[in-house]
DNA sequence: ATAGGCCTGGAC
DNA sequence: GTCCAGGCCTAT
């Protein structure tokens, strides 16, 4: 679930529920978890209030009354989970924070590779990341820019995250496909008006996306009402020309493309 | 660029 | 049982 537009809108919840009270407690349900935050990490924000909730790609920053910030990343299958006051231990939460007034906010996910981070006042609580994929920030300029100092094929490069934030696997092969860009072109065989294509088809995913995601995101992490047009359709028909989708391999990771609807040279 | 690791759960 | 997963890090 979690790319930037399922971030954004967890980050709302989050944000509604969390600034303005104060941190009593921080609970930690599964050693995994400990990597990221330690005990003395999650004992040493006890007292500080929740002052922000900032969202950048696909981290959260909870920036702290001391200075200090939380660096939520959600990975695979992180969400969060509201809980009123009283109120049962969610399946599958991993951190809670537990806040005034008696509520709590849970970081669940069934795998446990989310990470929760704690900085210093004063401190960058996020690595280097390129600009917003939804902003006017992420321009042609910017990513012509970033493609002439890389390799490869263009579909890798759009997952790093110092190229463009808030891009993930399923949005990068759905911006491709709408941008009918093949997404294995090397990123320095693209010309400017195929980079202009691809810029405007990644914030009409985005925003497609952020608009949807308000009405259909589930609390199990699926976001089943949400219809890609390639993402997981490996030999279904394409939906602009019919051709079965193809599903290739890249860095490890799927990627699904019509290697019909692709403009030949981009 | 690829492989492996981190974790669990769902599909088959 | 096996394979796969919307992320990212490290090692080769």
């Amino acid at each position: 679930m979690p790319e930037l537009p399922e971030v954004e809108y967890a980050a709302g919840l989050a944000r509604r529920f969390a600034v303005g009270r104060t941190i009593e407690r921080v609970s930690v349900h599964h050693r995994a978890q400990r990597r990221s935050l330690p005990a003395a990490a999650a004992r040493r924000v006890v007292g500080d209030a929740v002052v922000r909730l900032e969202r950048r790609g696909k981290y959260q920053v909870l920036h702290l009354s001391s200075g200090r910030a939380l660096a939520v990343h959600f990975r695979m299958n992180g969400d969060w989970e509201l809980m009123e006051p009283g109120a049962a231990l969610p399946r599958h939460a991993r951190v809670v924070v537990h806040l005034s007034g008696g509520v709590g906010l849970a970081l669940v996910d069934s795998r446990a590779l989310a990470t929760v981070t704690l900085h210093a006042a004063g401190e960058a609580p996020l690595p280097d990341l390129g600009p917003e994929a939804n902003t006017d920030a992420f321009d042609a300029p910017w990513l012509a820019a970033w493609f002439r100092k890389r390799r490869g094929p263009v579909k890798p490069a759009l997952l790093d995250q110092r190229a463009v934030a808030g891009i993930g696997n399923i949005y990068a092969s759905e911006a491709l496909w709408l941008a009918r860009i093949d997404p294995r072109t090397p990123v320095n065989r693209l010309d400017s008006r195929a980079i202009s294509r691809l810029v405007g088809a990644v914030k009409r995913v985005m925003a497609r996306a952020i608009a949807r995601s308000a009405r259909y995101y589930n609390a199990d992490g699926s976001n089943s009402a949400l219809r890609f047009n390639v993402y997981d359709r490996e030999a279904k028909p394409c939906r602009r020309c019919g051709t079965p989708i193809t599903r290739i391999v890249q860095a490890g990771r799927s990627t699904y493309f019509c290697e019909s609807c692709v403009r030949k040279g981009a």
